[in-house]
DNA sequence: TAGTGGTCTAGACCACCCG
DNA sequence: GGGTGGTCTAGACCACTAG
C-alpha cells in the first residue's frame, strides 16, 4: 500500500519502472490490468491510467484495446529515450559503459554578442564557462562545453561542483528547474582543440549537440555546445504515439 | 459546442493547437483557464486536463500552479518536435519551405542479412525498396531510402504512390499504423550516388538518420536511411517536462 | 461473452500564486 | 482570499479482442 507524501501516481510510476527494469514483468509479456493494478496499490484505476500512459507515450509500454498492456522488448534495447538527449551520463551508462565526468577547464568571461543573444542578457555581461569531458569506462567520447550567467549563481562560482549533471547543478547552485530543453543536432569535423581533448584526430566527423535549457518561466538557464563520438555510443531516439 | 463522432479530447485539441497557430493565443500569452476552457466546449474539466497536459509535454504550453497557462514563444519557433525526426515533410515545412516528394528509384530485391534481421524476415525474402529525394522550395535537402518486406503489401507495388509520406503509405497499401519508431542519428560521409542526387560534393559531411518504424504488435514495418542536410534544415527537438 | 483498455463525468480537496 | 493548476476518486459507458 501507498502513503501520501509524494504523489500516488508517481509512486506508481516508479515501483512499475522497477519491475521493468528488474524484469519482474519481463521483456514482451503482458502486465496485470489496470484494474488489478489499482487493486494492488490501492488506488483508483484513473491514477493507474496517467502512469501507464505515461509509460507507453515513453514507449516502454504498448496498451492494446480488448487485449492487454505489453512490455516493449525492443525499446527496452534501446538507448535514449525524451529525457537523455542532453544526459550524457544516463546516455553512457544505457550503452553499457561506466561514465565518469572530468572537468577540464573554466573561467568568468563576459558574454559574446551570440551568447548574450541565446541567454537574454546583455552583451558583456559575466558567465561562467566550463568545459568537461564524459568518458565511458575510461575513455573519452564527449565533449561538453556550458555556459551560464553568472547572475544565476547564488554562491562564488569557486564552489560549484563540476562533476555535477547540468539539472542538478542548477538545481543546487541556482535554485531553478529545467522544464523544457531545445536541442540542435549538426555533423561537423572536429576542431582541433575538441580533438586532443576527445584524443582523437582533428577533422574527424562528429556529431555535435547545441542545447538551450530553459526555466517554466521561459527564462533560458544555460547554453550547451558538445560534440559527441557517434562509434562508441549510439544516439537512438524512441518516439511513440 | 462539440458533438460525439470523435472523442472530445481529440476535438479540443484540435481546436486548441489551430488556436495556437493562428496567434489566437498569442506567444506568451495566458491562456483561459481550465474551468473557463471546459465550459467552453461542454466538457469535463478532467477532460480538458488531458488535452493541456499533452500539449505541454510536447512543450507548446507552459503549465504554472497557482497562474496560470502560458504560451510557449520559443517552441512555436522551433521546427521539429519529437514527431518530426523522421516526418520531413512537416520538417522542411516547419524550416519555412515548401516540401516535394520525389522519386528517384524503386525496385524489388530479396532482403540482405542485415534488413533480414531488422525486419524480423528470412534472408532473401522479397524487399520493396524505394529512394526518394525531398525538396525544401525545390532544392534537393534530403535522401531517403525505404525497404518494405514485400509480403505487407495488399496491392501490386506498381500502384504504390512513392510520393506519400510513410505513415499514410503504410495505412494505405498495408492497412499498418506505426506506434512507434526507434531512430539512430549518425554524422557521416556523403556516399558518392548519394552526393549526386542532393547534388552536393561526395565526402562532404552529413547528418544519417536510420529509423525502423514497428506497429503496436511490435511488427517491424520498414526500415530507413536517410542522409540530411544540416546547412539548409534545422534539426531541431524540443523536449518538456 | 467476459475482460481489456478508451473515454468521460462530477465532484472533492490540496498547493500555490497573486493582488 | 479568490482563482489557478495538481491530484485523486468512484462510477459510468463504450470499443475492442480474445477464446
Amino acid at each position: 500500500m501507498l502513503v501520501q507524501p509524494k504523489p500516488l501516481a508517481e509512486q506508481v510510476e516508479q515501483v512499475l519502472r522497477r519491475r521493468l527494469r528488474e524484469g519482474v514483468y519481463s521483456a514482451g509479456s503482458r502486465i496485470p490490468s489496470e484494474s488489478e493494478l489499482a487493486a494492488e496499490f490501492g488506488v483508483s484505476r484513473a491514477t493507474v491510467r496517467t502512469v501507464l500512459a505515461k509509460l507507453a507515450a515513453h514507449g516502454l509500454l504498448l496498451r492494446r484495446q480488448g487485449d492487454g498492456t505489453y512490455v516493449n522488448a525492443r525499446v527496452q534495447q534501446a538507448n535514449a529515450h525524451w529525457g537523455s538527449l542532453w544526459d550524457f551520463n544516463s546516455l553512457i551508462e544505457n550503452n553499457g559503459y561506466t561514465p565518469t565526468i572530468q572537468e577540464v577547464a573554466r573561467e568568468v568571461r563576459p558574454a559574446t554578442e551570440e551568447e548574450a543573444l541565446a541567454l537574454a542578457i546583455a552583451p558583456g555581461e559575466g558567465l561562467f564557462s566550463i568545459h568537461r569531458l564524459f568518458l565511458a569506462d575510461a575513455q573519452p567520447v564527449i565533449l561538453a562545453h556550458n555556459v551560464f550567467p553568472l547572475s544565476l549563481f547564488r554562491v562564488p562560482v569557486e564552489q560549484i561542483d563540476g562533476s555535477l549533471h547540468i539539472r542538478r547543478l542548477l538545481q543546487r547552485y541556482a535554485a531553478r528547474e529545467v522544464a523544457f530543453t531545445i536541442t540542435t543536432v549538426h555533423a561537423t569535423h572536429l576542431p582541433e582543440k575538441a580533438a586532443s581533448w576527445l584524443c582523437r584526430q582533428p577533422e574527424e566527423v562528429m556529431l555535435s549537440l547545441q542545447v538551450v535549457f530553459y526555466s517554466k518561466d521561459d527564462e533560458p538557464l544555460t547554453l550547451g555546445h558538445s560534440f559527441f563520438d557517434d562509434r562508441l555510443l549510439r544516439l537512438r531516439l524512441v518516439q511513440a504515439w
